[in-house]
DNA sequence: TATTGTTATACTCTATAACTATA
DNA sequence: TATAGTTATAGAGTATAACAATA
């Protein structure tokens, strides 16, 4: 602790301000998207869209809510709108009793169609627009280093729910 | 509408995975550290922030709203909240006798000088501690000029409430 | 005993609309 | 008429803890 810098240089003040302001914006700007195209909240479109990539369309209750959701209530609160909205069903799964396989049904697959190409747009506008694809490249590798930092070294005090018991 | 893509490059979808994925885990990790070491929410934390910075450490309430929060009955809820805790004094403007004032208390910068620490150490582990200073640097510069694109372009049917009268 | 998921509950936050008062 | 702010109210979302069932 007594290592750890008290202060930040004014350029990483500025990245900061500005990653939090782009990322205010953008998403406040996408949620609307969600809502107005597709009536989706900006979780039960993550929710969906990882289903989306799935192999077979479908995950357990654990894995679909990892990184999207911080409980194990709120996911059971969204896949129950979901699964009222005919999006996806929930069905035990053979292989482990205890488990919950979510999947994305036709229905579901149809949302996603509906609000994808708003949602890229959306995201193309704010985010891409206004820099050079160079600026994109670094941004990427940069974000993308980043986003693997903190994969390897979760916030102390954390308390991982259950980290592959290693 | 009809020139806008309908699809992200590769990069592009990992420069925005990764974003959101690191905006998230930031934000979740900040809430918390607020949380715990000063009652704040994020949003609180902006508030204060936003008065610790102005000249005099006071704003009218329209002039804190901006950017933080996104309806007027939100500000006037957690302004109630702030003041109720004694961190923000609220008083009517002697210029505008439709205006309040808001001002940080010593105890709100008590307050605030009690969680910055902790914040700062929390966004330069998470942000910074996992890039070199030259991706820093570029990061703070490719930021910099989206945040600007997104404010000299607001997105469409967005409605600002109250632009400037231009 | 550990893990998966649900339920009950309480709480925080946000937004809309109606309202008051001042410019 | 337009602007500044409040209030009432309703809705969405989240987290905690207690719970049941399976591994």
């Amino acid at each position: 602790m007594e290592n750890t810098p008290t202060a930040l240089t004014p350029t990483q003040l500025q990245a900061y301000f500005a990653f939090t302001e782009v990322g205010s914006l953008l998403r406040h700007a996408v949620e609307k998207q969600l809502r107005d195209a597709g009536g989706l909240s900006y979780v039960q479109f993550q929710l969906l869209a990882r289903l989306g990539d799935a192999p077979d369309g479908q995950l357990r209750m654990t894995d679909l809510a990892d990184g999207v959701v911080y409980s194990r209530s709120g996911l059971t609160y969204q896949a129950q709108l979901l699964e009222q909205r005919g999006l996806v069903t929930r069905s035990p799964s053979p292989d482990d009793e205890r488990s919950i396989v979510v999947a994305l049904t036709s229905g579901g697959r149809d949302v996603l169609a509906t609000v994808f190409p708003g949602h890229i747009d959306a995201v193309h506008s704010l985010l891409f627009a206004g820099i050079s694809s160079k600026d994109v490249d670094d941004l990427a590798r940069i974000l993308a280093q980043t986003a693997a930092h903190l994969r390897a070294a979760p916030p102390r005090s954390a308390a991982p729910r259950s980290r592959k018991k290693a």
